[in-house]
RNA sequence: GGGCAGUUAGCUCAGUGGUAGAGCACUGCGUUCACAUCGCAGGGGUCACAGGUUCGAAUCCUGUACUGCCCACCA
């Protein structure tokens, strides 16, 4: 072996060869109970980030484990990529809007920008050591998974579970699509809130306050609390809306906050969610002002045309001019925006699919129930989740890039005509309905809505399980053993794909679920590209390399944040360092050691305390893995690796390594070792595949011929190599040594100064007398009294 | 406003009823013989706060404060 571990290559070198030799490929044939994982497909919008490296390192570390520990795992990979995030990202790369494409052109242009980019997008993921079957990659817009999607829509469309329906919906208008409910986040913004003066057509005056001044020619009520003693007498009087003259009612609402503004409010259709619920509640006649673009349209008369921000400074200036704005506050506000790109929502009315699945809220609860959740308390975060679901979920787009909703609509009569499933995949812009409409039509209209990514993504595990070409086991791999994922889409993905599963196959889609959490930066921020804050994954590989990553990575448990620390990594690659310099060390002396169980009997006491100390490791570590805490697996590994192993057996056994010859108690230090440094690489594996496999091709390879490290299974508990009574009383030189190691600190003297006598007090005097040799060699000290 | 989690050494975190732990950082000592990308040793904590249960509480209960996250509100 080398003298210096030289990871940058090395882990280039046997990252080739896991693919190389296909060291992960799945093999239903396989001896071993399927262990099956439904992989987070990395939406493809950009580079791996640093939480990723995080994430994907843990669900990794428990599919080794697994692997290792007997079970033939199936583990895939795939991209999140027919959805918005990626339409997004080839905007940006093409420098274009999809508007001002044709359809197929901004389909095409997709298409070719995936090709180019997407195997740098999976080396980042190789790089982080994941052993996944990489020979087989699934794509969320790819033919097979578009199949997939239509059919189980079709599937709901059949169930009377699907429904198109005219109703206001979340829009972004730079995006120009509807989005879902999940898909909104909070955005404090800057804002000025006007109070304007609204004049009362029986004369007297009303001021209301808004933050929305540019939604005048959509105001269609004004509301105050019905308790509120300013406007007990205004209830049921007609106003006039300033600068548009509309008239409107005065309505009492309890939802009103007196508190706020002057109390007085408008509702327009539509501002927020609360004018939603004021529109139907009251039945409030719709006027839209802004169109799907977020510019004004026609109702805005003189307005219309200009964006909404420019008309809400054009139209605060006319109201000005006309003295109806009596107070203006700068303040700050929460602002629902689109969670991709950051613009403010609007309501819009627009005519949209959804799946019905509202009605379903306890089925699901009692999904929930049924999964076994690591750490347990994220459970709760669902379950809120689907208690507060207020809405069927919107499934549709109006984007070009995506799985297309397979349906024409008959010209004549407005019925839906579905895809035949032979067809598909289909996009009904490109082909005909095989049949007539029931009303004798031949005239269709395609549908151009594309669905939401989520709807796709949803079905992962039917998109992943698709990768195996025999059905018999692909059916009873349902439900898949794992689903780890981040907490942050635990309301969507995990939700959504817990929801279809239900819808389509009454089953749970998989059976545990782990969740991570996130990384912070080094003050515990998370981090953003606004903040400047993002610390890149490919960086630390490069300077540190890959198991150190991994070991930062591991230390933190499942749901728990943890924050970035540049120390934390290099803890990590000196511990890489150790176990190259430990397994150096230790295999010089085995060399030409074949490991016999007969040596067994030559076994000297030290030997007996350090199998005994694996053997407790080993049981503690493997106790740990199978609950996925390999945070705690990694604490029990690096103890006994660090303090039993290094600090103290090879120091103790060095001078039988050192005696020349084959005598038997070298063949016994050659055994012990031989076992101890190839498990201890064994328990390292899930966690540092990289330096573990290194070492073991050096040297274990030839002997254990199994082709990789990562295909040997787990150290066994041997009964006959735990000598529990043995290793209990070696502890008492193991205090010795840590005793007198002390006395010669305390003395400044060095490890190796010789000393003529020490005392060492003990309550085991006998049992620590035969050890005194072996001690007095050891530190040097001509003679040892016990006390 | 509702919910979930957390608060232990300077930092990151273990420790769930029995005399406070690890790693890092810090200090001192020590290098031919696996490793200076090192070894050995040391200093350092009224376990957020206040009550309660108990022979005994970091640990169990109640409350408070603070931090993070999720949800709701956000005219």
């Amino acid at each position: 072996m080398k003298e210096q571990y030289d990871f940058k290559k090395q882990e280039a070198k046997w990252q080739k060869f896991w693919e190389k030799e296909s060291i992960f490929k799945f093999d239903s044939r396989k001896s071993g109970k399927i262990f099956s994982i439904d992989t987070p497909p990395p939406t493809f919008s950009g580079k791996m980030h640093l939480g990723h490296a995080f994430s994907y390192t843990h669900e990794d570390i428990i599919a080794r484990y697994q692997r290792m520990n007997g079970k033939n795992v199936f583990y895939p990979f795939g991209i999140d990529n027919n959805g918005l995030a990626t339409a997004k990202l080839v905007e940006k790369a093409n420098n274009v809007r999809f508007f001002n494409l044709e359809r197929k052109d901004f389909i095409k242009l997709c298409q070719s920008t995936l090709k180019k980019l997407t195997p740098d997008f999976i080396a980042d993921w190789q790089k982080i050591g994941m052993s996944c079957d990489f020979s087989k990659i699934y794509s969320t817009i790819s033919p097979e998974s578009q199949k997939i999607s239509q059919e189980h829509f079709i599937e709901l469309y059949n169930q009377d579970r699907v429904y198109q329906k005219n109703s206001p919906i979340l829009w972004c208008p730079e995006c120009q699509t509807a989005i879902a409910q999940a898909e909104m986040e909070d955005k404090e913004m800057p804002a000025f809130f006007n109070e304007i003066e609204f004049k009362l057509e029986a004369g007297g005056r009303i001021i209301i306050a808004t933050t929305r001044p540019e939604l005048l020619p959509s105001c269609v009520a004004i509301f105050v609390h019905p308790k509120d003693q300013r406007y007990k007498d205004f209830i049921g009087k007609t106003v006039i809306v300033p600068l548009f003259n509309q008239k409107v009612k005065i309505i009492a609402d309890d939802k009103v906050d007196k508190e706020k503004g002057t109390g007085a409010v408008m509702c327009c259709t539509f501002g927020d969610t609360t004018d939603i619920e004021w529109f139907l509640k009251h039945k409030l006649p719709l006027q839209i002002s802004l169109g799907k673009d977020g510019k004004m349209n026609k109702l805005a008369k003189e307005f219309v045309g200009l964006p909404a921000k420019i008309a809400q400074r054009k139209i605060v200036e006319k109201l000005k001019e006309k003295n109806l704005v009596k107070d203006q506050k700068r303040i700050t506000h929460a602002v629902n925006v689109h969670e991709r790109c950051g613009t403010e929502i609007e309501i819009l009315p627009t005519k949209q699919w959804f799946i019905k699945y509202l009605d379903l809220k306890d089925q699901f609860l009692k999904q929930s129930i049924k999964l076994n959740w690591y750490p347990p308390y994220m459970k709760v975060r669902l379950d809120n989740w689907i208690k507060g679901l207020g809405w069927d979920w919107c499934i549709s787009r109006q984007r070009y890039f995506g799985t297309p909703i397979p349906v024409w609509h008959c010209e004549k009569c407005g019925e839906v005509i579905l895809a035949d499933i032979k067809e598909l995949p289909i996009d009904p812009i490109h082909s005909k309905p095989k049949k007539k409409c029931k009303c004798g039509s031949e005239k269709y209209i395609p549908e151009k809505d594309v669905f939401d990514t989520w709807v796709t993504s949803a079905l992962t595990p039917q998109i992943a399980l698709s990768l195996i070409k025999d059905k018999k086991v692909r059916d009873k791999m349902i439900p898949m053993s794992l689903r780890p994922q981040a907490h942050d889409i635990i309301n969507f993905w995990l939700f959504y794909t817990l929801a279809r599963s239900y819808l389509h196959l009454k089953k749970l889609p998989w059976k545990d679920v782990v969740i991570s959490g996130f990384v912070l930066d080094p003050e515990g921020k998370k981090m953003s590209k606004s903040k400047g804050n993002i610390i890149e994954p490919q960086k630390i590989i490069d300077e540190y390399g890959t198991d150190a990553m991994r070991f930062w990575a591991a230390q933190s448990a499942l749901g728990e944040d943890l924050r970035y620390s540049q120390d934390e990594i290099k803890i990590g690659k000196r511990t890489v360092i150790k176990i190259w310099n430990a397994s150096k060390f230790a295999l010089m002396h085995v060399e030409n050691y074949s490991p016999r169980l007969t040596d067994i009997k030559y076994l000297e006491d030290e030997d007996k305390w350090i199998l005994s100390k694996f053997y407790e490791a080993i049981e503690q570590y493997t106790n740990k893995m199978d609950k996925y805490e390999y945070s705690r697996a990694k604490e029990i590994i690096d103890n006994f690796f660090w303090k039993n192993l290094c600090d103290y057996y090879l120091e103790i056994v060095k001078s039988r390594l050192y005696n020349q010859g084959d005598n038997k108690t070298k063949r016994a230090a050659q055994f012990t070792l031989y076992n101890i440094i190839l498990g201890s690489l064994k328990l390292y594996a899930p966690i540092a595949p990289f330096i573990t496999e290194n070492v073991y091709q050096d040297y274990f390879r030839k002997k254990e011929k199994i082709k990789s490290i990562h295909l040997t299974r787990l150290p066994k508990l041997e009964k006959k190599l735990y000598f529990k009574k043995t290793a209990n009383d070696f502890e008492l030189v193991i205090d010795a040594i840590a005793r007198i190691r002390k006395h010669k600190s305390e003395q400044h003297l060095s490890m190796k100064a010789d000393l003529k006598k020490v005392f060492i007090e003990t309550k085991n005097k006998n049992k620590l007398k035969k050890y005194l040799p072996l001690i007095s060699e050891l530190m040097f000290v001509e003679k040892i009294e016990l006390k």
